[in-house]
DNA sequence: CTGAAAGCGCTTACAG
DNA sequence: CTGAAAGCGCTTACAG
């Protein structure tokens, strides 16, 4: 590691210039140069320019901070994530960023590591500094959520909780899409490798699949793991296997790339001795021998309608969502008839 | 979609209790009030403990930028990426967020999108309000970096200027071993597939590839391209055959990615027709077919030094950074001996 | 159109 | 150990 010298000089940081400094200049009040700097058109033009003319000349900055005391306005959100570790949630903090980038809003980010306490003293401890939060993933039981909401406006991802609004992309036609892919490929009994135990996703998910494949006559089975990670992916194939289905969905792409590894590893045919459905089609499912077949989810649209939607709620540039945020199958390799190997 | 539906009685948000509520209840002072809560030991203990029950009875939360404006202290770090599309990036982020969050701090992020004028109005903007910022991949000029680093403390990350804190691995370890791994294979002529000319990173990498090659009397050549992105890999194709040579490293991983998959599109067996050599080992490279050989950088620990070193450059728990970041070659399959298909 | 004044929620010398 | 007071950098009625 290479570490360029800190200054030898110990840096001289001078106060920044408050709106007195330019008032001063200019001679003008105080009150005359925040009015020349923030309604624009409201003092007489000239004033305006020139108080613009000297705030910029002595490099002046706003004090975010010191404007949201008296205005209780921040022009901040905060989007608290569940697991940084999650290629999803990477995509729906993508999508929250470049609205709020775009807005000229300031983001604020935390990751709760799957640990609902460190969660919720996270949201605690920001909300006082921020206008609305997003909370993608959430892991915190409903009542703790209504809390939140009543503080400052939450907006909900990937998660449902009656009375807080929220973004969810609807899982129905991908699944069906999916067990209708499996069962015209000759599949008569199916797995859902499922996920984390606290994820109201998760659970959605396994529900959908379930009514898809009873109502198509399948026989289907959930299949716990531990982690929804790659590592728990390749610790679930005993269970996959002793399951005696032929083929199996999972909570998402990791989970689903890591039976697939371990898969291939002990010499099982994929998609011949086991079809695999992975959800989300994040980086790197069509990347794999054989390519990964995967319920898509337009995670990074998720996110920007999250957080249109809380600009809404705070009456802010309502810009109506983008319509429907719909999941789809995408086929690839890794799934086909049973038995074909 | 889904959507939730928004509360049907218009949200009363009470406004938050201040130190003035539990001054009123408890019958002490603000200043006592104050003190109890953030000077622990400062005051009698029984009015401490009353104080703060007080508090906690009523959810007393202290706003954080009320506290920032006499302070001048806000617990807040910035760190602006330049392109959040990069897995490098995010890792640096997941770093930082790591050492952040277990420090308690509020961490704001941006991504500027590898525009440098949207870099530096981001932070610009973004300085007033915190203690200090990061600076992943920077597209500024020296002298730009050195202005802000007036303003406030400024650490960068995979990139260096004169005078201004940097963490950036030591890269020359890795390209040496790589370079000397395509030697023994039997390569003579190598090339560089660059990436983007604003990256300091890339210059450095270049120059490093360059040094090593002329060192070991093997012939090479830059390669530039568009995007250091998986098209821009794709793109470069034609290029690298163009070239002549029998080995590639590139710049990162995703352009490697791209490259290997047009190059297996296009019937080049890797690595007998041709050699891929990635950079920072990402998610991903060992999913492929052939699996990437890749010079792995230690990101997260990147990300993780950086923000350590900002903390001590605010004199707070200045813990020593975790020793040499080192690369070093991972190698899988997308190496082999020229013309061996 | 412009200015004086009060106030946002804290902290911290300064007294006592 | 505790309190009264001033001040951090803004905004915004209220006057003029």
């Amino acid at each position: 590691m290479e570490e360029a010298e800190t200054d030898a000089r110990p840096v001289r940081r001078k106060a920044p210039p408050t709106i007195y400094d330019v008032a001063k200049l200019t001679g003008f009040s105080a009150s005359t140069v925040s009015r020349a700097l923030n309604k624009p058109g409201r003092i007489n033009a000239k004033t305006e320019e020139r108080i613009r003319d000297a705030a910029a000349s002595i490099g002046y900055q706003l004090n975010p901070m010191a404007r949201a005391l008296p205005t209780g306005r921040t022009d901040t959100m905060a989007v608290l994530i569940s697991d940084i570790t999650n290629p999803v949630y990477l995509q729906l903090l993508r999508g929250a960023e470049h609205v709020a980038t775009s807005s000229e809003l300031t983001l604020v980010f935390a990751e709760s590591q799957e640990d609902p306490a460190l969660e919720l003293s996270t949201a605690r401890r920001l909300l006082p500094s921020v206008d609305g939060m997003l909370l993608f993933g959430s892991r915190l039981t409903d009542d703790q959520i209504l809390d939140l909401a009543e503080i400052k406006p939450v907006v909900l991802a990937n998660r449902e909780v009656e009375g807080v609004p929220a973004i969810v992309p609807e899982v129905t036609v991908g699944i069906r899409q999916a067990v209708d892919h499996l069962q015209s490929l000759g599949h008569r009994s199916i797995g859902y490798v499922s996920g984390p135990a606290t994820s109201w996703m998760n659970r959605r998910r396994w529900e959908v699949v379930f009514e898809s494949a009873v109502a198509r006559g399948l026989t289907v089975v959930e299949i716990p793991i531990g982690d929804a990670t790659m590592a728990g992916g390749e610790a679930a194939l005993p269970r996959v296997l002793a399951s005696g289905v032929t083929a199996v969905l999972t909570y998402n792409d990791l989970v689903a790339l890591g039976l697939l590894r371990t898969a291939r590893a002990a010499r099982i045919d994929v998609p011949g001795g086991l079809s695999i459905v992975g959800f989300d089609n994040v980086f790197g499912a069509d990347l794999t021998t054989p390519t990964l077949t995967s319920i898509g989810t337009p995670s990074t649209e998720v996110g920007e309608a999250a957080m249109r939607r809380l600009l809404g709620e705070l009456d802010r540039e309502a810009e109506a969502a983008a319509g429907l945020l719909e999941t789809s199958l995408v086929v690839r390799e890794s799934t086909g008839p049973p038995g074909a190997a």
